[in-house]
DNA sequence: AATGAATGAGAATTCATTCAT
DNA sequence: AATGAATGAATTCTCATTCAT
């Protein structure tokens, strides 16, 4: 689970040695969590996990909601960052928003638990917080935004199409691989459940006569029971 | 937050004065977790909002997850109440599923509240009632596979699609309204909402000579920003 | 665990219905407390054990520490009764002696939870019902104390023994028999822990010229690992 | 009510000042519990007498029942301590036995309630700490058996006299001053009870031809009323 | 007499946070 | 910077006892 950079906070992390304890700390904690719930882990359990005294948590962190922002923003940065990662250099819009989808989804898959956590307890977050992990989802959804809008403007997409909340729809949906992975689960796989999802929203925008160009898209690649 | 049925859980509740009260507190502890979320809310406040004493809790819920049990059954019954009610009666499958999705959106932006705090704590419980919980998300989803099927059968919706899995999408784009409002809400009103969704969704899966019969369901009606 | 008349409360006790019901309240309890311990007994326990509402405890007690005391005294008359009924008859007053330690031992390996009981929990009594435990104890002690005292009138025991401190002496080595049973019955059985102790107590009492009239008491009877 | 050395529970008790400190608390808990009974003593109450924070009571403890467990023992160890620092050094084993006996009743005079307490709660503790005390008493026996083997075999002692099972009868004596104190006080005062019970259990042991050496320890010494 | 729902004081235990070393 | 002992408010849950029906 190694998570991202961090911060956030506005913390000094002077020592280098200091920043590394601080990344320890929030992957233990994010484990923890991710496992028990963000109540149900205590400061000292988080220590003890670390190999670090109590006292020293409140050197890194502001307190426990604090070290919570820093576990779920380093969490949904990891996520992120796959993102723009893997539809970086693609021209095509439709396969740029395909590709994005897919590693999202990928990622998720991969940090199931973390995600669970990210969007289950940033509730717990006060509003500041809460207002941050907010943007950064939003942030997230951006560069699909953008290929959906660059898909309209290049005639491929419908463009009455309302980019924006679609774009969402899929990291809703890509959520949700996460979160109702109890269900989806018993039904496709990852491959599936991502050639479906895709299917379903590619094949409400893409006009008609570019139809053709995605038939690997369009239609379901996979088996579902 | 007028919520349903009481029990669930097999409790005694000899006395209706004894139901009653059950169902007072149910109500009262789904507001205050709905705003503090479940674990800021003490035993004491609840009793004390339902000017009832500690002890009588105990005699009505066997812990404090049992009552938490207790409020999210009660939140979803109603949901899963309002969805084939809305469905009943009408022939065209696709209208159908339409009535359904829309019924089960309205619900869940009454509820707003007790819709986060369903799927927020569902992973507080125990495991035997997080099953419970899934079991009625499953059975919630029921009526909307069924329409599906149906119009898969009537030759209206394509065959290969797999209807559980889209069913589900339903669902969790339904929820998306309450989780997500923070971001939707900037974007549209539920009644844009509804349509969008719908849209999607639908254009994914009716066949294209049907398509004519439909012409409101699978144009958006609302602007979105 | 027939526990026998009790009362030693100054309860009405009208109906014989009443008695009855009074009755098996008190052996549920014994049974209960003397598995469990009487504070970790609850009244509504008792009370469902014995198809009886909590409230009608109350009917019988005057709360719980006298139920605690009927339970104890009841247990205690058991055990004082068998004794001087183990004796009644009996001439030889070294013989009436070792029957009456026979027979007390024996009562206390009958019951000896409610045994272990008793001595415990009389601590948790107030004032006043301790002292009753007390003198109860002492009442059962007297036939014991009367037969030495009898044994020293006819010269078979020696007149300088301090009859009443070694009959309690006796007392407690039955009584041992069940607060110490983990350590005796992993040395002998019954049989031979009353032997034995019979020998070790007469043997320091019986004067010599009269010893030979005692061979089967006096020697040990049975096998000791 | 000095109580002996420390832990006997595997406790980390890191610094030296956390020792005493937890000494301190086994010390007040010992006498509040010697007084009211275990159940009747909460933990602030405890806390409150030792000048420590709750907090600072699990820091030392487990639990309460590991509390008790600390204080069971730490009062038995005392009691263990001075039987073989009494006997230590004595060749004569009839005056071993004497010296050990006289030093455990002794000790067991000093701290009455503490006696009481022990034996009256090790009923509480779990199954292990149970079976610990068990262990704990018979250790503390062990003196005794040794003498009355070194007795038997140098041939002033009967050899088929059960030694394991006589000297738990010395042990089970001397702790009946303690716990029937109320009754043997109105006998004897300590002295004439140390003296009387010696020679109860000496007289059944010493044969015949050795009881000239040891006049003063088989006669009574003192006056019962 | 009998019932059992209602009560609320009190108990054990936890845990975020501080601070002397 | 680091430590970890100390703190005590807060929390959940129990249970003897009462009382309206």
């Amino acid at each position: 689970m190694s998570l991202g950079a961090a911060s956030s906070t506005g913390r000094r992390t002077t020592t280098a040695r200091m920043a590394d304890r601080r990344q320890q700390v929030i992957e233990a904690a994010a484990a923890l969590m991710a496992r028990d719930g963000f109540h149900a882990v205590s400061m000292q359990a988080i220590a003890q996990r670390t190999q670090v005294s109590v006292g020293s948590l409140y050197q890194y962190f502001e307190d426990k909601d604090d070290l919570l922002l820093a576990v779920i923003t380093s969490v949904l940065e990891v996520f992120g960052k796959d993102l723009p990662a893997a539809m970086d250099g693609i021209a095509d819009p439709v396969r740029r928003l395909a590709a994005g989808f897919d590693a999202y989804c990928r990622a998720l898959d991969r940090h199931r638990d973390a995600a669970v956590l990210a969007y289950r307890e940033s509730r717990t977050l006060p509003r500041q917080g809460r207002r941050l992990v907010q943007q950064l989802e939003i942030d997230t959804t951006r560069p699909l935004v953008d290929a959906i809008a660059d898909g309209q403007a290049t005639g491929i997409l419908d463009p009455e199409v309302p980019g924006s909340l679609i774009a969402f729809d899929m990291v809703v949906l890509a959520q949700a691989w996460a979160l109702k992975h109890w269900h989806f689960a018993a039904l496709v796989d990852l491959d599936g459940y991502v050639a479906t999802q895709l299917a379903v929203v590619l094949r409400s925008m893409v006009v008609p006569r570019r139809r053709s160009a995605y038939p690997d898209l369009l239609r379901r690649a996979a088996r579902v029971s």
